[in-house]
DNA sequence: TTAAATGCAAAGGGTTTGCACCGGA
DNA sequence: TCCGGTGCAAACCCTTTGCATTTAA
């Protein structure tokens, strides 16, 4: 989903290159196995937030061999080297998402539950307002905004 | 509930009134009984926010006798007639607050752990241009702001 | 009286850990 | 070879539920 965001040659692939994660393990003094390529496959698979319970179910239809204990250290270790982050969504559970070129927090539809992209412009100012009144440095891939959507206000109901 | 803000005495008292509590249940059909009078105690002797095990645990230092089931299906009931709120810190816990007269969301230093309240003319122009732009209804009392505060910036570790 | 609320104990769901074995580099 | 990874199973933590009993109104 949507393609080059310059119009230079930089970053063909605005994701990361999975082919690459090996070789990011590997500088890291870590190893590539069977079941990490899975859960590399798996993620590669989502654009948006997927749960580790899901993660871990998604696995296991591929291959029934793999483990929750596995899915969760490897997360881990992704998140180590920075190749995944999580936040925590609407009930609470983790959610994890494929770092994504520029960092992006989450608005939630507390009605129909899908979430969207918040873009580090959209919040611009109030990041900026909070790093001048506050001193606080907001970590944007962690922001989190609840509320009910455009669809679902019309609807009303449902 | 909660009195005058009518006039210059700015509301002496801007928390809910705990002893209300109890006519409020009442109102409802539900009953008032130790157990509960005990959790509302803990809940007003709480300004920020606070996690349900926890609050399990200061009821039980005050008396043991009480369950943690007891405490959830207290606090659920409490939400339901809306005198407390809850929304998921920052290790996705559920996390409860007494309902402040002003809805307000929460700011999370992910060093240190403490969290401040944000008010809505923190992030009015933010909750504004949801509004326009995207036609999204913004919950602030679910607004949840993560990053690094001021002192952990400077002492840079602890 | 009578439905709501409680305690208990057990289940539940997601995530983590200890440990012995396995296997990538 | 060697240390990192794996599966397994059990532990964990917080929260929820079923059920018989208690109790507020």
């Amino acid at each position: 989903m949507l393609a080059a965001m310059s119009t230079e040659t930089y970053t063909p692939a605005p994701q990361v290159r999975w082919d690459e994660v090996r070789e990011r393990l590997h500088e890291h003094g870590l190893r590539w196995t069977p079941q990490r390529r899975l859960l590399v496959d798996v993620l590669a698979g989502t654009d948006g937030h997927i749960t580790g319970a899901e993660l871990v179910e998604r696995c296991r239809e591929q291959d029934p061999e793999v483990t929750p204990s596995t899915v969760y250290r490897t997360l881990d270790v992704l998140e180590d080297i920075g190749l995944i982050r999580h936040a925590h969504g609407l009930d609470g559970r983790e959610e994890f998402h494929v770092r994504p070129g520029r960092e992006h927090g989450h608005m939630h539809c507390s009605v129909c539950h899908r979430a969207w992209e918040i873009s580090g412009d959209d919040v611009a100012e109030l990041v900026d307002d909070f790093e001048r009144t506050r001193g606080f440095r907001m970590d944007l891939g962690h922001l989190s905004v609840i509320g009910i959507c455009h669809d679902c206000q019309e609807g009303s109901g449902s």
